[in-house]
DNA sequence: AACTATTTATAAGA
DNA sequence: TTCTTATAAATAGTT
């Protein structure tokens, strides 16, 4: 979508990339939320950062993975 | 998108309901992908079908849930 | 942080 | 129910 077709490639520019992340980032979190409104199904969906600062959407309390992932994360 | 405006609500058809989270499903699952490999982050997505059989992309081995899952869902 | 040209996702139809 | 197409929505590049 845009003004470029998107190359599935890591983009190397860090501001861009940045950029793209909080873009996107914010566009799944609402398609995860509309696909368990619109079909009354549970999503559980976790986006990490590159720093390790996680973005969190469940539709059920018990999908809260916080305390699991820094159990198991560095 | 498409032939008509989405309204943020339960899809009551069963039929419609179904095929739209098939092809949601889809569309959350290759975004999750794309959101990984554009900005280098790890993400972890779960959608559960209203069956129970859920769907999974993670871009980390250890995010692989299932074990997990198994234990805290009915 | 806004804008807009364009791509992409998808709702409805075949 | 797989394929098509018109349109909505997301977003890449720009300002």
């Amino acid at each position: 979508m845009g003004r470029g077709k998107v190359t599935l490639k890591r983009i190397e520019n860090k501001i861009n990339r940045q950029v793209t992340f909080s873009k996107r980032r914010s566009g799944l979190l609402k398609k995860a939320h509309e696909i368990s409104v619109l079909c009354d199904v549970d999503v559980a969906l976790i986006v990490f950062s590159t720093k390790g600062k996680l973005s969190e959407y469940a539709t059920n309390a018990s999908y809260d993975f916080s305390l699991f992932f820094s159990l198991i994360l560095p």
